[in-house]
RNA sequence: GUGGGUGUAGCUCAGUAGGUAGAGCACCUGGUUGUGGUCCAGGAAGUCGCGGGUUCAAGUCCCGUCACUCACCCCA
């Protein structure tokens, strides 16, 4: 009845019924089994933070889209925001690594699966609210450390059941090396890079153009646009990033982290992508995300972080992780495998509730059914089947007069449609367990 | 945050030159007083996103607002 939108969620949020939830959390175990076999441990942080905790980490895009929690009692006037809630699980991490330091083992591998919030415009596959699953390793410069998190996420993104996805790799020293290799002003930097990863989406002289825009030399932004685009793009980088510092640093991790994962996880996977960039200010070394068909934009990502524990007060230490966006993960395995959220038999009440009911229907629990009993107001067997049906019950039980006078029930098969009478202690023993058939 | 589109019954939508609303599906009841998924008959359901304006009269025109949506920005 035509009701007003006050009472739905604010907008990019959701509510979960039961059978998405279940969905969602069915997946979130199978995540959470992955890292664990990593080696990887849980941890719980609140969900808002300190807000200069938060700000100044992800850019000055990222502090835009922070929640922020205003003062309350003699302050709230002052309209300040003292508390802000996170903005993802990686800054969360690295203040209880600042916190605890010494106490935590060495190096320190967690995982955190949570909801994470952004005062973002929402849109498809894009929430204000969402749940990331993150992990992470505290402590470690070993290029296998980076490798790890490659990997786990791979191996999560195959237990989820996705097919299609590729790893792109890249790291924020390669680029650094390429803006020196093409003489790019250091200030310009940041902002040219972001430009060129435009250029899966956007045409390649659009690109070039706004790179000019942003004052680069024309001779430059055509050569950087030319060489990326190019057939053999990744040996013209190669060969750009080899006249730099930087850049052999960053090529030099870049095949050292594609040797040690492209076995696992499949050479086909996973490729040094130049173009690709971050946009979290704190990343320092290797970056990948990963894309899949059929989702804008990425559904992993990760990285090196090696300053960000010390900027936040804490020891100095290096570290590297990732995270899984399930919900866009989510609406690509929907529909895919749809679970029966009703039950597997259902059980009518013709007469007046009878204790035999509630014993039939336990014997079924026990035996792992998932069983109901029909809670409605009619006694029409015809309605009660209707709704066993839409229950998506595999089989009905019937109890009346005659059934009661045998001391039997009658088991409908909902699909075939057959009856069968049994003995009203034997019900359970008729059917078997659930699962064995 | 910027620009475009949409907003009518639970869902998908129609609504012609402004004259206070329609279809399909779903739902409910009955045909079948103990048998669902078919069929037939009937029924219920909308202050036309919200607020204001023009008009004798607005779902229809104008302004505002909110929501959703697409592109940009950014991201999982």
């Amino acid at each position: 009845m035509g009701s007003s939108h006050q009472l739905e969620p604010p907008s990019g949020t959701r509510d979960f019924l039961a059978p998405e939830l279940r969905h969602r959390e069915r997946a979130f175990a199978t995540i959470r089994d992955v890292f664990e076999r990593y080696g990887f441990g849980p941890l719980q942080t609140p969900a808002f933070e300190r807000i200069e905790v938060l700000t100044g980490k992800y850019g000055d895009e990222g502090d835009k889209l922070i929640f922020k929690i205003l003062r309350r009692g003699e302050h709230e006037a002052s309209g300040e925001a003292d508390l802000a809630l996170r903005y993802d699980l990686t800054v969360p991490l690295a203040r209880v690594v600042a916190t605890y330091g010494s106490r935590l083992p060495s190096p320190y591998k967690r995982y955190a699966i949570a909801p994470v919030w952004r005062a973002d415009r929402p849109g498809k596959g894009r929430f204000r609210e969402f749940v990331q699953c993150d992990l992470d390793v505290v402590g470690s410069t070993s290029p296998l450390s980076d490798a790890e998190t490659v990997s786990a996420v791979s191996d999560a993104l195959d237990a989820l059941g996705l097919r299609r996805y590729r790893f792109l790799l890249n790291s924020r020293r390669a680029l650094a090396g390429l803006l020196e290799s093409y003489n790019v002003p250091e200030a310009l930097g940041g902002r040219a890079l972001i430009t060129l990863d435009k250029l899966d989406k956007v045409d390649s002289a659009e690109v070039a153009a706004e790179l000019e825009q942003r004052g680069l030399h024309p001779t430059t932004a055509k050569s950087l646009v030319t060489d990326l685009t190019a057939e053999d793009s990744v040996a013209r980088m190669r060969a750009a990033l080899g006249g730099s510092e930087q850049g052999r640093e960053g090529l030099a991790e870049i095949d050292e982290v594609l040797g040690l994962v492209s076995d696992r996880i499949g050479e086909d996977r996973i490729a040094f992508t130049p173009r690709m960039v971050r946009g979290l200010d704190y990343y320092t070394g290797i970056i990948w995300e990963v894309v899949a068909a059929d989702m804008p934009g990425s559904i992993a990502s990760g990285g090196r972080y090696d300053g960000l524990v010390e900027s936040l007060g804490g020891p100095k230490l290096p570290a590297c992780g990732g995270s899984l966006g399930v919900e866009r993960i989510l609406a690509l395995t929907a529909g895919a495998e749809q679970e029966s959220d009703g039950l597997d038999v259902a059980v009518t009440v013709i007469e007046a509730p009878r204790p035999e009911l509630l014993a039939v229907a336990g014997d079924l629990r026990d035996a792992g059914w998932r069983t109901g009993t029909y809670l409605g107001g009619s006694g029409k067997l015809a309605k009660q089947l209707r709704w066993a049906a839409d229950q998506g019950a595999r089989f009905s039980v019937i109890y009346g007069a005659d059934e009661r006078a045998a001391g039997e029930v009658t088991i409908r098969d909902m699909t075939t449609g057959e009856q069968t009478r049994v003995p009203i202690h034997g019900v359970a023993g008729h059917l078997g367990r659930r699962g064995t058939g």
